[in-house]
DNA sequence: TAGATTGTTAATCGATTAACAATC
DNA sequence: TAGATTGTTAATCGATTAACAATC
């Protein structure tokens, strides 16, 4: 019945899932029909066995000399990311970044994700429409989300407010948070949260150009 | 002369960074002075050992019972990170996502990140204005970067456009990358890439979510 | 002085990679 | 059949955690 069983799959494999899904559906675009390892690891940037174990988490079975069937292993990664059936979220905070991100179609289209509702604590914002979706106070988040039963909260808000609208989430019932903001949240723990902080991103990029210059600096000349 | 030679970080270690900063910064609102690797520890949610690693990288040096100067620690850190002196960066592609990027004025005052020109294919937005940056076209980029001494490029064009506009960056001299797009990009070995793609970081959420939930499914009767 | 916390070395743990038999 | 690739077990590697002496 299940065709994973005793397979598992680490967070950092998590990660390479949807890297291996956006270059599959490249290859499908393409007209390919069938892929080995090897290519996938090249283009995702890790060991082939990794990817075939990463594979056989969500279920893949491979034929030697052929590989994989890419419309199946598409298939069974969507199924195992849980973007092939629409999940409602909500979002906290109408800014720039939560505006973006309820202009994304592509959320709904390849994530399965649809932001049904925005909420936002600034009054200049609240009534108002964005992307066609009306701005909500964050006090009606709660009753509305255990109402709605939505299990995905997106948190878009300044560093000060995150904590309270993760509060009002975990009490609406949501399950899993997206948390853009800087600060690292206190939930319980079977809330699952995703610190998608783009600074933090960015201090790795910016880190290391910074070391690569300041050993250049020394390497050539002074 | 070198504060911390011979110590090294991680990459994940070097994440764990930005996320120390924005607690310390707290602390100092609070009018804190002094930090135990204990509270850090537990605020990002790692081993206090771990932290004082963390540290450690930075050239930090604590004292027995005390702890760490909070004024002294951030400025280790945002040094490290290269956030403390300003950094021009360039913007590929001026979407949903470029737009908002643009719009952020945290990058400039928090990261020390000056998105200072933007770019774009699409011929109805090249000359206009998005939050005070003219839209130029990619055509301009590699020149311009090298005549500015640019360092930093940003990503956020759709997934067929990104390697050119990662090919344009490399030929101006950018030497890192930050990529919003799902595309791996190819780079040469002494450009950094940091790939930000939103989808890899939902993915890791919601599949711990889908899992969870099937799991309840399977204890609870169903 | 006593005790908490740093700094660092050693032990553990988990993820990555290598090896290899199974198989299409 | 021969050979490439899967699937899986074993070896390696690196990161995390534990232990403990140094010290404020």
């Amino acid at each position: 019945m299940n065709a994973n069983k005793g397979k598992t799959i680490s967070d950092k494999g998590l990660r390479r899932l949807p890297k291996i899904l956006s270059y599959l559906q490249e290859l499908q675009q393409y007209g390919e029909n069938t892929v080995t390892c090897t290519p996938i690891a090249e283009n995702i940037g890790c060991d082939p066995t990794q990817a075939r174990k990463d594979l056989a988490a969500c279920g893949a079975v491979g034929r030697p000399r052929t590989g994989y069937d890419i419309t199946e292993l598409i298939a069974l990664i969507e199924t195992f990311l849980g973007w092939n059936n629409m999940s409602e979220a909500f979002l906290a905070g109408a800014g720039n970044l939560g505006s973006a991100l309820l202009g994304f179609r592509n959320f709904r289209e390849q994530q399965g994700l649809d932001i049904v509702c925005a909420f936002d604590n600034d009054p200049a914002k609240i009534g108002t429409e964005i992307y066609g979706r009306e701005i909500l106070p964050i006090s009606k988040l709660s009753n509305l989300a255990r109402r709605m039963h939505v299990l995905i909260g997106i948190i878009a808000v300044p560093a000060e407010s995150a904590q309270g609208a993760a509060d009002a989430m975990v009490a609406g019932g949501i399950r899993a948070i997206w948390n853009f903001s800087p600060k690292t949240l206190e939930v319980p723990e079977n809330t699952f949260v995703e610190h998608a902080d783009l600074s933090v991103s960015l201090g790795a990029l910016t880190a290391k150009l910074n070391l690569a210059l300041k050993k250049e600096e020394v390497e050539h000349g002074r």
